[in-house]
Formats: structure tokens, C-alpha cells, sequence
DNA sequence: TTGAAAGCGCTACCAA
DNA sequence: TTGGTAGCGCTTTCAA
């Protein structure tokens, strides 16, 4: 029966005769013999599997389109090479543990902006290989990471504001966005772009704002308060248009509100919501493929990949009023 | 060094001294012990993984959130359970061969709406439980299947469109989702709405559409043109939409348009867009539990589950023009 | 060209 | 309470 395997399998150096190999398949056929890849994987240690280990764990997002971009630029990857993509959450658990590969995947796709000590850790000495998303050059783990260019973004946002005569612009972002690689890189694209333009950077205050908490109207109570405000994500952006909506501001005449992410989301809120845009589903296609090659190739790589961000003006932005 | 699994692991009638015990956290703390779970799945012959055997393969969809919302769903269960799941493309090709367990999955969430002859009696005599999504009560294998109400969300758009005065109602279809189970569903539910309302059914005629070559121009030349389409999906309804544009025809003042699902996307269009709603992340989470616990009770069922649909009506549904 | 055996890491069972 | 052993289905290697 080792023979069968050579047959349905790949024979290296066995040969099989042409009549018995005949018998062979015609005996499967009747059996309605299937391979167990449950079986062949152990044995090759190798699954054809890539895991997908992200942080909306349960909800992938009602309000914007990210995760549809990006799972469509992963599947596309997955599906031309045949590698099965799992979305699972024990990975987090084990990564908190110090150690990664628990023998199901070939390879990671990490997109999880958070990462603790252990799970950096975790991740750099992987036995498989791992690529990061959402992972600005610099700290963190040595391994392959894509990322958009964050200082590009913040700096065409706040142009585009300083252009229409804003000069008092803030920067929203929450405590847990505050506290990840991307969000700090956000904060200090702001603050770069905002010098860059001559603003003051303490009138432009940053604000830490819990989602479910906002603050908007103790802001715009403020003498200085922002014209503008340009946030870490969508979801905040429409937070804030809803919020002050509430408060009776106009938005944009009283406040111009840019968000990031420009997704077919920012078309359903009105006003439809200005946005920083990044090529995630092209970002996440180029990610997979990269971790495939590693995985195939057997070698390790390590290496930044940046994307261009853009501008997509919608109807949210617009010059401040006079008597601001 | 069998005790170290009875205690990693869990025993059954071993008992394992304390000492002992102790001693092998400790060597397994030091080795960075981790449990093989491809092993682990592979004695045990169970990999707490789910399968996800979905047709859009490579895309999951641009223009609706179809895929979104259903994913939301599927995860919010498997999340909870401590369940795998994964996407993948071959299960496909082994359906058309007549065989769908290949060791990776302990349950199969089947969410293609066509299937062969040969993948409705895979489905039917699979080794592991299978849950069908969009699948009717009647044809086809015996498993539990999730479908949402046809015949009400039609009446309800059939109803609504006939409430306005409009007299021929089309529905417009494509030919793959005309070969479809659900397809079929619609097109009969379609029928018995237009004759319970007393409407001519030879006026609202049927159209057999290729998104990618609209005949809406050679529609509307027509005699007895239609005042009002009613379609499969939602992406044919905006295909519609634009064509509608090009044609200068107008939505709604000449041609009203109902679609089917009603997610985010419908209020990205213009006009916005009145369409047939469905719970569809309800279905998916529900569907993906009876999956589960199906599994885990090792247990067969098989039964139909029908959620209600609604109608969401937005702007592109009006009165027909005077002159029709 | 074919057959036989070993072993991937794990769990279940039976003996001591 | 412990240790030993068998075997899940597959591939690889070596012997006939």
C-alpha cells in the first residue's frame, strides 16, 4: 500500500509499474479514497496555511470597509497559491505566552497593532515566519513589515486644512490607538506636519478621546478650541460628526473634520467625511505574498515596505468661519 | 514522559503525584514546551476548525457589505466557542469530486449558492456535519439549512412599488443566480407577489441579465416598458443605477429600483437606494452555532431556518411618471 | 519494481 | 501512582 501513497502522492525515487499503478487507481476510485491532509500535514510539518492573527476578535467592524480591503488583498494572495487562511483567536493567547507556532500554520500575518513585550518578542524569534502589518519602520519585532506613510498622510491633511486657513488643528486618537506603533507614528506625523506649516502645536492640542465618551462639547466650549480635527480612524471621524450634530455644529462650517481610511464608508455619513487614504487591499495582497515567498523560499527576510498615503476631499472639509 | 501530556493535556483516569507534577511544569516551562495542536488534532481526529467553502474566492466583494456583515456574524460565534476558521479554496474541487472531509475540519459552514450534482451528494453523505447558507426549504442535501424569507421580501417590495401605482414590475436577474436555489426562490416568489396583487406577469417579465452587458437600453425602448426593476442583489440594482445615468433615464421620476440586501452601500449610491433587507449577520452567527453544536453533540439535524425580510425604503423608489 | 518499516507528536490504554 | 506501548494516516528510506 506504500506504493498507493507514491502514486496519489509524489514519488521521489519509487517507481511503480504501469498495470499496477492502473489497479491502484481503480481501486481508490472504488473506495472513494481521500487523502487525510490533516495526516500528510503532520507528516510534512508543512499545512499550507497562513494565520491571520488580528485584534477585532468577534467583530471585524460594522463602520468601515477596512476589513473587507484587506481580506480581499489577503484572499487574493491565498487563493492564487493554494494556502488556506485561518482566522483564529487562540494565537493572541499564545503569543501573550511567549511562543507562536503551535504546528497548524506555515506562516503569520500579523495584524494586530498592539503588541505586548512577549508577543514582540514572540514574533522576532518565531520559528515561523511572520509579517506585521500596521508596523511603522523602526521599534518592534525584526521581521517583514507594511505600513503606510503616516507622515505623508498627516502632512497632505493638515496642508489641506492650512490651505483652506485653518490654524488651529487638532489631532483625535483613543488611548488604546495611542498606545500601538501606528498610533504614535500618526501622532508624530501630526506634529511634524503641523510645525512644518508654521501652526501652533499646543493650540492644536492632541486629544485622547475614549469612543464611547466624547468630549467634543467641552472642547468647542474652549477659547482656543480647533477649527479642524483630524482623527486617528474613520470610526472616530463619525463619531465626532454624530456628536456634533447633537451639539448644534455645523459641520464643516463651524468644524472641518478629516478622517483615515477612505473607504466607501465616508460616502454614507453627511457630510461625506474628507479622508486619508492607504492602499490596503493592495498592502495586504503584497503582505501575503511576501510571507508565501518566505515560506516557500525557507528564508528569512526582513525589510519595511511603505505605502503612499493620499487625500480624498469629500464635503467635510471647508474654510473656518470668519469669526473663529 | 506520557505523564507530561496527562498533565498538560488533560487526564482522564491518570493521577500523577504532586511532586512529580511540579517537576514537569518546570522542565516544561524551561523548554518552552508547547503543545503541537496539528498533532494533537491529528490523534484526536478533531481540529476545532471550521471550514468556510464561500464562491466569491479572491474577492469577497467591492461593492457590498454582503461579506462583511457575514463574517461578523460567522466570528462572533466561533470566537466565543475557541473555533478555527478558515477560508479555503480547495474544498471546492473536492465537492465536485464527491468528497469534502479531508481531515482539516470538523464542520463545514456552505455558503456557495450553486452547487453540482456532485457537491449536493457530497454535502448530503459528508463524513462532518454540514450547514447550508441560502439555501431554501425543499431541493437539495439534507442538512440544516439558513435562508431568509424570499416570498416576503418580494411581496414586501412588490407590495410597496404596486402601492405606488407602478403597474409592470420587472425582475432582473443574472444567469448565474438564475441557476441558482435562491435565484429560483426569488423568481418564484417574484411571481406569486405580482399575481397576488392581480398584476400582469407577461408585462414584468423576467430578465436574464449579464451584469457586464446591461440591455437596460433595449428595456426601456420597449413598448410596455417596465416602470419599476426589482433585482437579485445589490450590485446589480447600482449596475442599473449607472446605466440608468448614461442613459439619461431617470431613478426614480422613470424607473424605480428595489435591490436586494440592504447594507451600508445602499446609502453610498445616488440616488439611495430602497432595497430588501435580510439579517444576514444573525443567519451567520446562528448558523455557524447550529454548526458547532452539531459537532460537538456528534450528532445529526437537519432542519430549515427562515428569518424575515424587510424593506428599507430610501430614494430610489417613486410614483411612476404620468405618461407611463 | 515492489514491500516493509520507521517515525512525525500526541493521547489512550493497559500493565506494573 | 507511574511507565510503557500502540497507533492516528501519511511520507521517506531502505531492503528485497
Amino acid at each position: 500500500m506504500a506504493v498507493s501513497k507514491v502514486l496519489h502522492g509524489k514519488g521521489a525515487n519509487v517507481r511503480v509499474g504501469a498495470e499496477t499503478a492502473e489497479t491502484i487507481r481503480r481501486v481508490a476510485r472504488e473506495l472513494r479514497y481521500q487523502p487525510n491532509r490533516l495526516a500528510r500535514s503532520f507528516r510534512e510539518q508543512k499545512t499550507h496555511t497562513i494565520g491571520l492573527v488580528f485584534s477585532h476578535f468577534g467583530r471585524i467592524g460594522d463602520l468601515d470597509g477596512y476589513f473587507s480591503a484587506f481580506l480581499n488583498g489577503v484572499m487574493s494572495a491565498t487563493f492564487q497559491s493554494e494556502y488556506g487562511l485561518t482566522i483564529c483567536p487562540n494565537l493572541v493567547k499564545l503569543s501573550n505566552k511567549g511562543v507562536l507556532n503551535d504546528g497548524r500554520f506555515d506562516g503569520l500575518l500579523w495584524c494586530k497593532p498592539d503588541y505586548t513585550v512577549q508577543s514582540a518578542e514572540a514574533i522576532g524569534k518565531s520559528e515561523i515566519p511572520v509579517v506585521m502589518m500596521h508596523a511603522p519602520a523602526g521599534e518592534g519585532p525584526d521581521v517583514p513589515r507594511f505600513c503606510c506613510d503616516n507622515d505623508l498622510g498627516l502632512r497632505l491633511a493638515v496642508d489641506h486644512l492650512a490651505d483652506l486657513g485653518h490654524r488651529r488643528i487638532g489631532f483625535v486618537i483613543d488611548a488604546f490607538n495611542e498606545s500601538t506603533a501606528e498610533g504614535r507614528a500618526r501622532i508624530e506625523g501630526y506634529r511634524s506636519a503641523i510645525q512644518a506649516r508654521g501652526l501652533d502645536l499646543d493650540s492644536g492640542q492632541i486629544l485622547s478621546w475614549q469612543i464611547d465618551r466624547p468630549e467634543l462639547a467641552s472642547m468647542m466650549r474652549s477659547e482656543h478650541r480647533p477649527t479642524a480635527l483630524i482623527t486617528f480612524s474613520e470610526r472616530q471621524a463619525v463619531t465626532i460628526l454624530s456628536e456634533a450634530k447633537n451639539l448644534g455644529v455645523s459641520v464643516p462650517d463651524d468644524l472641518s473634520v478629516i478622517g483615515f481610511d477612505s473607504t466607501t464608508f465616508c460616502d454614507t455619513v453627511r457630510p461625506r467625511l474628507t479622508a486619508i487614504s492607504q492602499p490596503i487591499e493592495q498592502m495586504a495582497h503584497d503582505a501575503t505574498n511576501v510571507l508565501i515567498s518566505i515560506i516557500e523560499a525557507e528564508q528569512s527576510a526582513s525589510r519595511s515596505f511603505i505605502y503612499p498615503c493620499g487625500l480624498d476631499i469629500r464635503e467635510s472639509t471647508a474654510r473656518p468661519a470668519s469669526r473663529c
